[in-house]
RNA sequence: AGGCCCGUAGCUCAGCCUGGUUAGAGCGCUACCUUGACACGGUAGAGGUCAACGGUUCGAGUCCGUUCGGGCCUACCA
C-alpha cells in the first residue's frame, strides 16, 4: 500500500477522476428538502464565444471557495450556471466563417480578416435571418460549450442540472415578456435619435460600449461668411468634414461679441448653403471663438439645440462612415478622407483661418476599436430614471451591501446621472425585438406571441422588427429568468432573492446595476443581497492582460502544469478585496509546493499508519467519526504529548474561527494565508515533529496508551485540516481524505462539516507555554548555527527563576533535545553567571556546551551587534516612559505593558554588557 | 472637468476601517543540512528613514490636510 502514494504530488492522476465524479453523481445540485439556511448565487455567465481566462478562473476560484464553505457549514447551497448569447462576438465570429468559406483564397494575407468579416455580412444578407441563424446555432452547439467543460474540468461546485442558455426558448420568453410589460408601461419607446454607431459592426450601441480615448486632433478655425455685408464668422471644430450637414451657428445669447449676428444668415463655405446664427446656452463663450457649428445629423448636442430652435437634420455621413450624397461633391469619401479633403478645400479659399493641436476624447467600438459616429437613427430605448430610482434605494439603505464599499459611490454615481439606454442592435443573432409593423396603417405592435393580424385596420401584412435586443437587456433578467420567470416556480420562490453576487468592476454597470433595476421592477426585490467586486488579474509586471500584449496566461495551461488546486490558491492568497492581483507562474509554483507539502504530510502520516496493529486502525477510523453537534477536541495524552494536543486544538480553533471570519467578508487572502500558515508552519513544523518519534515507532503488540493517544490526536487535527483546505484546494483534500481510514464511506469530503474543532478547545494557557518550549528549542538552534556548531549535538543549560518554566522545560526535556540536536540539557534554579555565550530568552537564560572551542572575535560582534539593538530599543522605551502625559494619559494596560517590556530590555542588556566585559 | 485607488523588504503584496508590544507573509537572497514524509524539503539568518511635508494625539505605517509619483474610472464642451 505504502508504493502507493507518490514521493510527488501530481496533481494531473487524481483531479479529472473527481471533477468528473463529482458531476456524476450530481452532488452540487441542492437537496430538496429544505435545509435551514440556503445560499444561492446565479453565475456571470460567461460568452459563448469565450473560452476561460485568468479573470474567470478568479472569479469562480472566489465563488466556489465561497459555496464549498457554505455547503460544508451545513447549508443548502445553490451555483447556477449558464452561458450567454453574445449577440455580437458570436454573430462576427460566424460571419467571419461564412466569409473564410467564401475567400479561402485570402488565408494568411494580411487584411483578410476585414475582407472576410465584409464577405461574411453581404453572405449573410444574402442567406437571410433563418438560415443565418441555423447556422449561428451551429456554431454555438459545437463551440459553446468550451467553457462548461473547463469548468467541469477545474471542478467548479455547479449545479448542472439547472444549466441555463440566454436564448434557451423560457428565458427568450421572459425577455419578450419583460420588453413587452415595459413597453406597455411606456418605460420602453421608440424614436429617431442620435445614437453611437459603429460603422464597421453596422450597428448602433450604447453609451456603454463606447471607450474613450485621448487622442491627439486638431482645432480647424473656419470661417464662416455672412449671407448679407460683410465679415464672417470663425467657428472652430474638431470634425472638419461634418460642416457639410452644419444647419445653424450657435453663440451663447449673453455673448457681447455676437449679439448683433443672432438671426443673421451665414453662407456655409464649400456647399453655399444658408443657414441661421441661433442663440443658444449650451455654448460656451469662453471656448473656442464662442461661436459653434451646428450639426444635428452628427452630434448629439447639436442634435438638441437643432430641437430647441427647430433646426433641420442633415445626414452627411451614412451607415458606413462615407459621405452621402448631402454632402455633395464629396459624396462617397469615407469620413476621415473628406476631412482632408474639405480641410484642402477651405484653406485653398482662404476660409480656413488656423488649426490648432487640441487633444479630444474618441470614441471608440469596444468590440472592434473603429471610431463610432454619432448617428441620426430610429432605435428602441429604454427610459432609465424612474428604474433607477429604487436601485439607488436599495444601495443607499443598504438592502444591497457592496463590498469593497467604495464601489457603492461609483455606483451610486453612474445611477443618479444614468442616461435613457438604446437597447436596439442591427444585428440578427440574440433575441428578436418583439415589435411589428403593420404595412397597410403603419400600426406598431408590441406583443409576446407573433400577432396574427393588425389589432388597428385588422390587415395581416405585418413586417416584424428586424433588429435583436442588447445582449445585456437579457443578461439583466439572469437572477430570475434563470429561475423559471415569469411562471411561479418553485425555484424563484426557493432562490429568489440570490444571497450573494461576484462580478469584475468592468460589468458593474453594464449588468450589476442593471440586474438591480430589473429585480427591483419585475420582482420587486432586489436580485441578491450583497454584491462583491473582485480585482483585476494583472501578470507579473502589473500589467493588464490582453491579447495584443501577448502577456495572456491561459488558466488550463497554468492548471495543467501546476494543477488547479496550486492556481486556486495562489489567486485565493492573492485576493485581497479592491486590490489587483499581479500573477505569475512564480507564485503557482510556490503554492504547488504547498500542495507537495500537504501531500507529504499525508504520505508520512499513511505510511507510518501501516505499522499499528489492524484493529487499532477500524478503531481510529471511529474516532474520525465526530460525535454529532460536537466539537473534537483531544483525547488525554502523557504530559510530554499532551502540551502539543492542547496547543495544536486551540489553533486549530482559533484559525477555524478566523477562516470563518475571514470569508464571511470575503478577504481570500486572510483566510487562504491563514490555513497555509497553519498547516505549514504549525501542524507540519511543530506537531508533526513533535509526536514523530510516537509515530514512527514500531511496537509489537498491543500499542502503548502513549501512541494511541498521539495517533488519534494526529488524525483528528489532521483530518480537521483537509475540511478548512477543502474549499481552497478541493482536489488534494478529497483524494486525501478518501485515503483516510474510516468505516462509512461518505461521498465526499465537499459534504462533510467544515469545522470539525469547536471554540471550546481554545486554550489560551497552553499556546502561552507552548511558545516558551519553542522559543528554547529555535534559541538552541540559533546559538548553534551562529556558532558554527549545526553539525554538533551539544550539550546546554537551562537557568530560570521560575520554578513554573523549569518545570515546564523539564517535562518536555526530550523533545526539546530532539528538535534542538541537543545531546543532554539540564536545569538550574536561578539565574546564569553571565558569560559570552548565554543567550536569554523570555523567563530563562540558556547555555550551550560547546565540544570545540567557539571563535571569540565572532561572539564578540555578535555581543555587540545585540547590545547596539537593546541599547536602541531601551533608549525608545525609556522616553516613552518619562513622559508623564503617557504615564498618565494612556490606558494602564498600556502602560503597563511598556513598564514591561523596559524592565525585560534591561536585563537583557545587563547580561549581554556583562557578557561583553568578561570577554575583554 | 469631476471621482476613485495605489505608493511598506530586491520583487509581489498584507497590516490602515477600529492609533498602543519588537511592522508581517510569499518569492528571491546568504549560510548550513541529502536526517526513512517532503530539496516542490529542513534549520538559521540578512534585508524596511512604512513616498515627502505638515497637523491631530500622551502616542501615527494606521486618523486629517497638502505635495510629488503611478494607475484607473466617469463626463454631451465644439
Amino acid at each position: 500500500m505504502t508504493e502507493e502514494i507518490a514521493k510527488v504530488y501530481s496533481p494531473d492522476a487524481i483531479e479529472p477522476r473527481w471533477a468528473r465524479e463529482w458531476i456524476e453523481r450530481q452532488l452540487y445540485r441542492p437537496p430538496s428538502d429544505a435545509a435551514p439556511e440556503r445560499f444561492a448565487l446565479v453565475i456571470p455567465p460567461p460568452n459563448i464565444t469565450g473560452s476561460l481566462h485568468m479573470g474567470h478562473m478568479l472569479e469562480h476560484t472566489e465563488i466556489d471557495i465561497l459555496m464549498r464553505w457554505h455547503r460544508m457549514r451545513g447549508a443548502s447551497v445553490l451555483w447556477l450556471p449558464g452561458t450567454d448569447h453574445a449577440s455580437i462576438a458570436t454573430q462576427m465570429i460566424v460571419e467571419q466563417e461564412l466569409g473564410r468559406e467564401a475567400l479561402p483564397q485570402l488565408e494568411g494575407k494580411p487584411e483578410s480578416k476585414s475582407a472576410w468579416r465584409r464577405e461574411g455580412q453581404r453572405r449573410r444578407r444574402e442567406m437571410g435571418h433563418e438560415k443565418f441563424l441555423e447556422r449561428c446555432w451551429e456554431w454555438k452547439e459545437q463551440n459553446g460549450g468550451t467553457i462548461r467543460r473547463q469548468m467541469e474540468r477545474l471542478g467548479a461546485s455547479v449545479d448542472w442540472t439547472r444549466d441555463r442558455f440566454t436564448m434557451d426558448p423560457a428565458y427568450s420568453r421572459a425577455v419578450a415578456e419583460v420588453f413587452a410589460r415595459l413597453y406597455e408601461e411606456g418605460l420602453i419607446y421608440r424614436g429617431k435619435y442620435i445614437v453611437n454607431w459603429c460603422p464597421r459592426c453596422g450597428t448602433a450601441v450604447s453609451d456603454l460600449e463606447v471607450i474613450h480615448e485621448e487622442r491627439p486632433g486638431h482645432l480647424w478655425y473656419i470661417r464662416y461668411p455672412f449671407e448679407n455685408g460683410k465679415g464672417y464668422l470663425v467657428v472652430a471644430t474638431t470634425r472638419p468634414e461634418t460642416m457639410l450637414g452644419d444647419t445653424a451657428v450657435a453663440v451663447n445669447p449673453s455673448d457681447e461679441r455676437y449679439r448683433a449676428s443672432v438671426g443673421r444668415k451665414i453662407v456655409l463655405p464649400l456647399l453655399g448653403r444658408a443657414i441661421p446664427v441661433v442663440a443658444d446656452d449650451f455654448v460656451d463663450p469662453k471656448f473656442g471663438t464662442g461661436a459653434v457649428k451646428v450639426t444635428p445629423a452628427h452630434d448629439p448636442n447639436d442634435f438638441e439645440i437643432s430641437e430647441r430652435h427647430n433646426l433641420p437634420r442633415i445626414e452627411v455621413i451614412d451607415d458606413e462612415a462615407r459621405m452621402t450624397a448631402e454632402a455633395g461633391p464629396y459624396q462617397g469619401l469615407d469620413r476621415f478622407e473628406a476631412r482632408e479633403a474639405v480641410v484642402q478645400d477651405l484653406r485653398e479659399r482662404g476660409q480656413l483661418e488656423k488649426i490648432e493641436d487640441y487633444a479630444l476624447s474618441v470614441g471608440t467600438c469596444q468590440r472592434c476599436k473603429t471610431v463610432v459616429e454619432p448617428r441620426l437613427s430610429t432605435q428602441w430605448f429604454m427610459k432609465m430614471k424612474q428604474l433607477a430610482a429604487p436601485a439607488i434605494r436599495v444601495v443607499e439603505d443598504g438592502r444591497i451591501r457592496i463590498v469593497p464599499e467604495n464601489y457603492r459611490k461609483i455606483y451610486l454615481d453612474w445611477m443618479e446621472n444614468i442616461h435613457d439606454w438604446c437597447v436596439s442592435r442591427q444585428l440578427w443573432w440574440g433575441h428578436r425585438i418583439p415589435a411589428w409593423y403593420c404595412e397597410a396603417c403603419g400600426q406598431v405592435i408590441v406583443a409576446r406571441e407573433t400577432p396574427q393580424s393588425c389589432p388597428k385596420c385588422h390587415t395581416k401584412d405585418l413586417r416584424p422588427d428586424d433588429d435583436v435586443l442588447d445582449t445585456w437587456f437579457s443578461s439583466a433578467l439572469w437572477p430570475f429568468a434563470t429561475l423559471g420567470w415569469p411562471e411561479e416556480t418553485e425555484d424563484l420562490r426557493r432562490y429568489y432573492p440570490n444571497d450573494l453576487m461576484i462580478m469584475g468592476f468592468d460589468i458593474l454597470f453594464f449588468w450589476g446595476a442593471r440586474m438591480i433595476m430589473m429585480g427591483m421592477k419585475f420582482m420587486k426585490d432586489v436580485p441578491f443581497r450583497e454584491l462583491y467586486i473582485h480585482a483585476l488579474v494583472r501578470d507579473a509586471e502589473r500589467q493588464k492582460m490582453s491579447k495584443t500584449k501577448g502577456n495572456v496566461l491561459d488558466p488550463l495551461e497554468v492548471t495543467e502544469k501546476y494543477g488547479t488546486d496550486a492556481v486556486r490558491f495562489a489567486l485565493a492568497i492573492s485576493a485581497a478585496p479592491g486590490t489587483d492581483i499581479a500573477f505569475s507562474n512564480d507564485k503557482v509554483e510556490s503554492y504547488r509546493a504547498f500542495a507537495n507539502k500537504i501531500w507529504n504530510a499525508a504520505r508520512f502520516i499513511l505510511m507510518n499508519l501501516e505499522k499499528p496493529p489492524a484493529a487499532f486502525r477500524e478503531q481510529l477510523a471511529e474516532g474520525l467519526q465526530p460525535p454529532a453537534g460536537l466539537g473534537l477536541g483531544a483525547v488525554a495524552a502523557p504530559e510530554s504529548l499532551a502540551l502539543a494536543d492542547r496547543w495544536i486544538f486551540s489553533r486549530l480553533a482559533t484559525v477555524t474561527r478566523e477562516l470563518n471570519e475571514a470569508l464571511e467578508t470575503f478577504r481570500f487572502h486572510e483566510a487562504a494565508s491563514t490555513i497555509y500558515h497553519f498547516f505549514w508552519h504549525e501542524l507540519c513544523d511543530w506537531y508533526l515533529e513533535w509526536l514523530k518519534p510516537e509515530i514512527t515507532a514500531i511496537h509489537s503488540g498491543e500499542l502503548p496508551p502513549a501512541a494511541r493517544a498521539a495517533w488519534t490526536n494526529l488524525m483528528r487535527v489532521f483530518e480537521a485540516s483537509l475540511h478548512l483546505l477543502h474549499p481552497f484546494m478541493p482536489f488534494i483534500t478529497e483524494e486525501l481524505w478518501h485515503r483516510l481510514p474510516r468505516v462509512r464511506h461518505e461521498t465526499s469530503l465537499s459534504l462533510a462539516p467544515f469545522a470539525l474543532v469547536g471554540e471550546r478547545v481554545a486554550d489560551p494557557v497552553s499556546e502561552k507555554q507552548f511558545q516558551i518550549v519553542q522559543e528554547l528549542i529555535v534559541l538552541a538552534r540559533n546559538a548553534k548555527a551562529e556558532t558554527g556548531a549545526q553539525k554538533e549535538k551539544p550539550s546546554a543549560q537551562v537557568a530560570s527563576e521560575d520554578l513554573r518554566i523549569l518545570e515546564l522545560l523539564r517535562a518536555h526535556q526530550e523533545t526539546i533535545q530532539r528538535l534542538a540536536g541537543l545531546k543532554a540539557l539540564n536545569f538550574t534554579r536561578g539565574r546564569m553567571t553571565a558569560d559570552p555565550s548565554v543567550r536569554v530568552g523570555s523567563g530563562f537564560d540558556l547555555r550551550l556546551l560547546h565540544e570545540q572551542s567557539v571563535d571569540p572575535a565572532a561572539e564578540r560582534a555578535r555581543l555587540q551587534k545585540e547590545k547596539e539593538k537593546l541599547e536602541r530599543q531601551l533608549a525608545q522605551s525609556k522616553k516613552q516612559l518619562d513622559d508623564q502625559n503617557f504615564v498618565s494619559r494612556a490606558p494602564r494596560e498600556v502602560v503597563r505593558g511598556a513598564e514591561h517590556r523596559f524592565e525585560e530590555l534591561s536585563a537583557h542588556l545587563k547580561k549581554v554588557l556583562e557578557a561583553l566585559g568578561k570577554m575583554s
